[in-house]
DNA sequence: ATGACTTTTGCTAAAAGA
């Protein structure tokens, strides 16, 4: 019995609505995790329960937003994270499988100055602890989504980000690497441990003809769900496809 | 070059994204 989830920022849901619906078809995972909605939750396309998937959404106006959509009912745990002082529409956990998943769009970090940086850092803090607090409950648990960092060089192309982006900053990177410190492992690379494998291209300068792309969607898998790593792939096709989000899928399966 | 795209918004520009 295996299990296929994937982590997709799709730049406004109402957008890349037939996007979604064919690539559920296609795929047809168990679970999809979404970021940047760009809608109100009241707004969320009901095509998708009507293909099958329930949605647990949580939206805001204009920016933010994430949802899930499972193909068998899951236990809502959290709508935001625990211990990260903000409105923005940003986190959801439910249970599903025996599995503890939290879907995550972190903070950017570039915009708002300090303010906009420190946001993205006490994002990472409180993930961290979320981590903590759930190992220690013997959880089998994974958090994947938009995590708006680049955790090595080898993770954007050269000249893709100017050296002191909040993408790769060394704070970002510090916050990344003490999830992994905790035990928890970066899936792709688990399986890739080299080489360029972009999840994000920019829409300007034809970053993804130029394979000129950044590394930052990721799925963080606690010990035991590690082990049953069997495969992740960043899914390229979905961004030559007409009017695509900047972000693609990564599809993950556990065995 | 404080830009280039794309999306959303009190929408004939600005902000945010990364």
């Amino acid at each position: 019995m295996s299990f296929t989830f994937a982590s997709w920022n799709v730049n406004s849901i109402r957008q890349r609505e037939r996007h979604v619906l064919d690539w559920l078809d296609r795929v047809k995972p168990d679970l999809l995790c979404l970021q940047e909605l760009k809608c109100e939750t009241g707004v969320f396309p009901a095509s998708f329960a009507e293909a099958g998937y329930h949605p647990v959404v949580v939206g805001q106006k204009a920016y933010n937003g994430v949802a899930m959509l499972t193909r068998e009912p899951a236990e809502v745990i959290n709508l935001s994270l625990p211990g990260f002082e903000n409105d923005a529409s940003r986190y959801v956990e439910l249970r599903m499988a025996g599995m503890v998943i939290g879907n995550l769009y972190l903070p950017n970090g570039n915009s708002g100055g300090a303010a906009g940086f420190e946001t993205k850092l006490n994002f990472l803090d409180a993930l961290a602890h979320r981590a903590k607090e759930l190992l220690e409950a013997e959880e089998d648990f994974l958090f994947t989504g938009d995590f708006n960092v680049c955790p090595t060089d080898e993770d954007y192309a050269p000249g893709a980000l100017s050296p002191d982006d909040a993408l790769l900053r060394p704070e970002s990177r510090a916050g990344w690497h003490r999830l992994l410190w905790l035990g928890l492992t970066d899936a792709l690379r688990a399986l890739h441990p080299t080489g360029r494998h972009y999840t994000f291209y920019d829409y300007q300068n034809a970053a993804f003809q130029r394979n000129a792309g950044l590394r930052i969607d990721h799925a963080l898998l606690s010990p035991r769900l590690a082990e049953r790593l069997v495969s992740v792939t960043p899914d390229r096709d979905e961004r030559a496809r007409d009017q695509p989000s900047d972000h693609i899928p990564l599809i993950v399966t556990l065995s």
